[in-house]
RNA sequence: GCCAGGGUGGGGUAGUUGGUUAUCCUAGGGGACUGUGGAUCCCCCGACCCGGGUUCGAGUCUCGGCCCUGGCCCCA
């Protein structure tokens, strides 16, 4: 039998149900910022990518020739495609744009727990706006994205303009190495390559700045960066807001575009790949031939989030079952579009059952049984079944709606 | 790419030192049954991940692969 690749999952009607229900919460928080939501293709031109990560991440994609010769990649990530868009169709478009998306991205990676190959990211963009208000934006808007989906996790926010201060003499390749370390908590590995390149100097700040906590304690070490009052203008404003939040002057977010601010989150119970967000502010449309525009955003790891929040059920959806016999056929019909009109799930009985085994197959998913004999088609009446309490009465049709729509979910 | 533990009907399981027709529960389908059966009774469907090897004989032992679950590495 042929399986689903993998690192694939497929997702049966229950699960996607709790999938569209968190993914419409988190859609509803970003509509009420004002982001809007865009859609990218879901394969790019290969060099989108190798342009903004290197060709190192070749290895980690699908990647594939087309029939016309040129290279592609599955999108692994979306912010290089959503640069790429605002270039080619936005770039006049009034400042700024808030933009989110919710798409599938590709990786071929070892799966893991919270780790997949095709997976999930809620993420939002913030083009064009390079103030402290913007990053208090992106930041709050991140925790109650996180916070709507009922996932418990912590925020860490740091900036990269601490560690840049430290090492403002040194190559750009030797800067990336010695956050490497960092950020593995390598200190063995950090003393040897400082002290190989005559820096030890820079071992012990280097190592007291991860411990800070605070903007005080980071400006003791590394004096005020340029930046200072910007990060503190923001700090005290998601505090005024009672984000709760800790400083990490460690967060390095990989990559060379992000130009200040970044920030974490991370849930519990998920094991080794605990991170469900990351993002921050960068800089990254020079690297596709455009004008630079300072921009922000973040990307849910959306799976992380489901995995998180594990089985619990969400509010079963109400179902009523029409149950009848052959001569209220056609009255059953008719009653079934009634209950659809006012937006119930209907489910009639297609299989040719009797009425028994109709209520046996309907109690499995409804909460009601409208039950229509030769007695309800003669009166144009329905008799409503409540199967957790077992009674039943004989209803004209728009009292049976209601009876049926003013109901509590299961209990 | 590396390490550990796994893989028996759709789901969950039993399977002894290698030995008949592979156990049970559940789900699914059919029938009896024609206004209560959220039943009951009867019947059916359906599995040893794949491929070599050892053996008279492999679900069981062995090797390789695939896949799953964790962990390492990596992590945009």
């Amino acid at each position: 039998m042929i399986q689903k690749p993998r690192g694939t999952r497929d997702f049966l009607p229950e699960e996607m149900e709790r999938r569209r229900a968190v993914e419409k919460r988190m859609r509803d928080v970003a509509r009420c910022w004002g982001y809007r939501e865009v859609c990218t293709p879901e394969f790019e031109e290969l060099e989108l990518f190798t342009a903004r990560s290197g060709e190192g991440i070749i290895e980690e994609m699908y990647v594939f020739e087309d029939k016309g010769g040129r290279m592609m990649a599955l999108r692994p990530e979306i912010t290089a495609a959503v640069q790429r868009m605002y270039l080619n169709e936005a770039r006049v478009t009034p400042k700024p744009l808030r933009w989110c998306y919710f798409a599938d991205c590709f990786r071929y990676e070892r799966p893991q727990k919270g780790r997949y190959r095709q997976f999930w990211q809620f993420g939002v963009e913030l083009i064009g706006a390079d103030t402290p208000v913007a990053d208090t934006e992106v930041v709050m808007l991140a925790r109650d994205l996180l916070q709507s989906s009922g996932v418990s996790f912590t925020l860490q926010i740091g900036h990269l303009g601490f560690m840049k201060a430290l090492l403002s003499d040194m190559e750009l390749k030797e800067q990336r190495i010695l956050r490497r370390y960092l950020d593995k908590k390598d200190f063995d590995g950090l003393k040897g390559h400082l002290n190989a390149g005559g820096r030890e100097d820079l071992y012990d700040s280097l190592t007291r700045l991860l411990e800070c906590r605070s903007l005080d304690e980071i400006t003791e070490i590394t004096g005020k960066i340029p930046e200072h009052g910007r990060i503190e203008e923001t700090l005290d404003l998601l505090d005024e807001m009672a984000v709760e939040y800790s400083l990490n002057p460690g967060i390095a977010r990989g990559l060379d575009y992000y130009t200040g601010m970044v920030f974490e989150a991370f849930a519990y119970n998920l094991g080794a790949e605990n991170q469900i967000l990351g993002g921050g502010a960068y800089r990254l449309s020079h690297l596709f031939g455009g004008d630079d525009v300072p921009s922000s955003g973040f990307a849910i790891g959306f799976d992380r989030v489901m995995v998180s929040l594990g089985d619990s059920a969400g509010e079963p959806e109400r179902v009523v079952g029409i149950v009848y016999t052959p001569e209220g056929k056609s009255h059953a019909l008719r009653v079934a579009r009634v209950f659809r009109e006012a937006g119930l799930r209907t489910e009639i009985d297609i299989m040719g059952r009797n009425i028994g085994a109709q209520i046996t197959h309907a109690s499995k998913s409804a909460q009601f049984v409208a039950i229509i004999g030769k007695r309800e088609q003669e009166s144009g009446t329905v008799t409503l079944k409540d199967l957790n309490s077992g009674e039943q009465r004989e209803l004209d049709l728009s009292s049976a709606v209601r009876e049926v729509v003013t109901s509590g979910p299961r209990g």
